[in-house]
DNA sequence: GAGTTTCGTATTTTT
DNA sequence: TACGAAACTC
């Protein structure tokens, strides 16, 4: 096998015959090439394809290695080589061994119902509900992020809902709100029980609750592989530690991580998965990347100044092999979203005519899709070709999910919500018919007796649609694109009524794209949970578009517009950085702990090392004269004040867009950095 | 008056 | 897009 192309500490890591290594990569320093070679050269070596797993956190990055390794490979042995998410992972051992983990028929329940799950407890718990004046989603995230960091209910609610109160507060607090939560968890748990419902996190949980308590399913499982190579391992958080714990006396363990890029902290990651690597695992190695083939200096530069000015020691400093490129980032201050938008696509254009630079070269990083929408309009406005990555995906669009809860409730009549969300889309059925037909359902025998009690109860002029889709699920149980394509013929005008304002231009052309990916389904079942757990965006290469042929758009010449965080592990010519102003970066949401605003910081750090040759920051300079707007009782003055690229040096970036304000504007930046208390403890 | 529809408002990041 | 309040309908 050919190592050429590696530097000595890739190649050190690529070729390392002891068990277990963590291998410390910096941003651009060759990580997925590692990862990469690494499982290319196992297979030479003669492992068998299918005792390689290969583990990441998000789709993308699980999808991007294992096209990669075909790559180089290019032999038949590497389709074996799994790619995998961990919770897709866990999916499949459940589909697999359904005896061991007890997964049989078990309802996946994807985000948005599983906050349904919870509001219907919260509502059923009205007491409690009006004690916390909390919302549904702080619950929902408070519970998950209990169970991923593993940690107690006291330390979960102190770190997320009191992190920025003082200890007899917190005290005080915990003894009043404390057992409220623990009443509505308990009844979530109660509720998914009775329906056979499996949040994300149960996925997770139920492998490594099974393979702790049984020597058994253990041996058969951790038999299963050889060796598990896993990426972006600082964004792992305890629960997935807990599971590749299990592994390592048995299989080698390579993980590939870099501390800065840690940002998944808000999902419990913690990255003393990283940090106490070598304690936890006996005699594992650790090799450090520190090379950065990516960036020119300039560019690093910037990004090496955001990582000085942390409390944090992330001891890293990155190193352009190619040097120097003589031009500097730009920093642009604009007046609002739609001047940034127009700059940015005359920019793209510019480059496109003058200089024939492709499109694809551009890539634009946002903190929130949010802050896309005006560019999305400008391209729009300008015939500019873009894809989204992040955000919301395909699959989890209202109008496709209204189709798919058809689907649902035939194939689990248990499913309460796919049955409100599935019945409260006809005429003059409303929340309250919705469920009291739903909670009489689940104890019927077949779907004649469903569509009788529908007929006899539900008054609306739809009933017969109704009646007639399910009936029509239920004789194509096995052929699902038929299925499909009634319960759209019953629901066309439905749908095009409900979404009338963008149903015509957009909405209805994802119907055959969703037909097209059911295509290869044989059981409703199957194609459920790979809907939910894929969720795939409709210009994500997943497994499900892969499947049937669907990437087109990967071979077009178009810009790619990506929230950060799916970000990572992309590269770009040119980065275009969207909105780093104050409140945004740091997040104002995120300004109750160093934890959080540290993380904030290195959400920042990820977008600026993506570019190869040009980082174009943009900010607004009017929200910076927003700052003393809405102080709430008087707290959050100093927060405000927290701003990143307060005190960027000048002769790190070019500004432009600088008008008669300009010199207001550099005067604001000059603001004392927050102060921050100098020593931390994460242990 | 129960139930449904409509309208206005606010929205981080991912599995 | 989801929620709450207000308006509307049976």
């Amino acid at each position: 096998m050919d190592l050429s192309e590696l530097n000595e500490a890739q190649k050190q890591a690529v070729t390392y015959e002891g068990k277990h290594l963590l291998v410390l990569a910096g941003a651009g320093t060759g990580k997925t090439k590692t990862i990469t070679y690494r499982a290319s050269y196992l297979l030479s070596k003669g492992v068998p394809s299918n005792k390689i797993l290969i583990l990441s956190f998000t789709r993308k990055a699980a999808h991007e290695i294992v096209s990669r390794i075909k790559n180089h490979g290019g032999s038949k042995e590497l389709k074996g080589v799994e790619g995998l998410t961990f919770h897709s992972w866990c999916n499949k051992l459940l589909y697999r061994f359904p005896s061991i983990f007890q997964s049989k028929g078990v309802q996946l329940l994807d985000e948005d119902d599983q906050q349904k799950v919870m509001s219907i407890v919260c509502k059923r718990n009205p007491d409690a509900m009006e004690q916390l004046r909390l919302n549904v989603e702080t619950l929902t995230d408070l519970y998950s992020y209990t169970r991923n960091t593993k940690s107690t209910l006291s330390t979960a609610i102190t770190k997320k809902l009191l992190a920025n109160k003082t200890k007899t507060q917190i005290a005080n607090e915990l003894i009043e709100i404390k057992p409220f939560i623990e009443t509505i968890f308990r009844d979530y748990h109660q509720k998914k029980i009775e329906k056979g419902y499996f949040d994300f996190d149960d996925l997770l949980i139920r492998v490594a609750t099974v393979l702790e308590r049984s020597k058994e399913a253990r041996e058969i499982i951790i038999s299963e592989y050889d060796h598990i190579l896993v990426d972006e391992m600082q964004d792992t958080n305890p629960l997935q530690w807990d599971l590749l714990n299990q592994f390592k006396d048995n299989t080698s363990l390579f993980c590939v991580g870099d501390d800065a890029q840690s940002i998944y902290a808000f999902r419990g990651a913690d990255f003393r998965n990283i940090h106490q690597f070598k304690i936890r695992v006996e005699g594992a190695q650790v090799v450090k990347l520190e090379q950065n083939y990516r960036s020119n200096q300039e560019i690093l530069d910037v990004s090496n100044w955001l990582l000085e000015k942390s409390p944090l020691d992330y001891d890293k400093k990155l190193q352009a092999v190619r040097g120097k490129a003589g031009y500097l980032p730009t920093v642009l201050n604009v007046q609002d979203e739609y001047k940034e938008a127009d700059w940015v696509s005359d920019k793209i254009l510019r480059d496109f005519h003058q200089d024939g630079k492709k499109f694809s070269q551009n890539l634009v990083l946002v903190r929130s899709m949010q802050h896309a929408l005006a560019l999305e309009a400008s391209f729009v406005k300008n015939k500019i070709p873009y894809q989204n990555i992040g955000g919301r995906k395909f699959l989890e669009s209202a109008h496709l999910r209204d189709l798919i809860s058809a689907l649902r409730v035939v194939n689990n009549f248990n499913d309460e919500i796919a049955w409100e969300r599935f019945l409260t889309l006809w005429k003059n059925i409303g929340a309250v018919t919705a469920h009291k037909i739903a909670s009489k359902v689940g104890t019927l025998n077949n779907v004649e007796e469903i569509t009788d009690l529908i007929n006899k109860e539900v008054k609306s002029q739809d009933v017969e649609k109704i009646t007639a889709i399910l009936s029509a699920v239920d004789k194509n149980r096995l052929k699902v694109k038929e299925a499909l394509l009634q319960v759209y013929e019953n629901m066309e005008s439905t749908l095009a009524n409900k979404y009338k304002l963008d149903w015509d231009q957009k909405r209805k052309s994802d119907v055959p794209v969703l037909t097209k990916l059911s295509e290869n389904y044989n059981s409703i079942g199957e194609f459920i949970t790979d809907s939910i757990l894929l969720g795939s965006s409709k210009t994500d290469e997943g497994p499900l578009l892969n499947r049937s042929e669907l990437s087109v758009s990967e071979k077009k010449d178009i810009v790619t517009i990506s929230t950060i965080h799916s970000a990572k592990g992309l590269e770009a010519d040119t980065c275009y950085v969207l909105n780093v102003s104050p409140k945004t970066f740091p997040s104002a949401n995120s300004l109750n702990s160093i934890d959080e605003i540290e993380e904030e910081r290195r959400v920042l750090y990820v977008a600026l090392t993506r570019p190869m040759n040009e980082l174009i920051i943009t900010r607004k300079f009017d929200s910076i004269y927003a700052n003393e707007k809405k102080v709430k009782d008087g707290e959050e003055t100093t927060k405000s004040e927290v701003y990143f690229l307060n005190s960027l040096p000048g002769e790190l970036v070019n500004q432009e867009g600088i008008n008669q304000h300009s010199t207001r504007v550099l005067d604001s930046f000059n603001i004392d950095p927050f102060d921050f208390p100098d020593v931390l403890n994460y242990d």
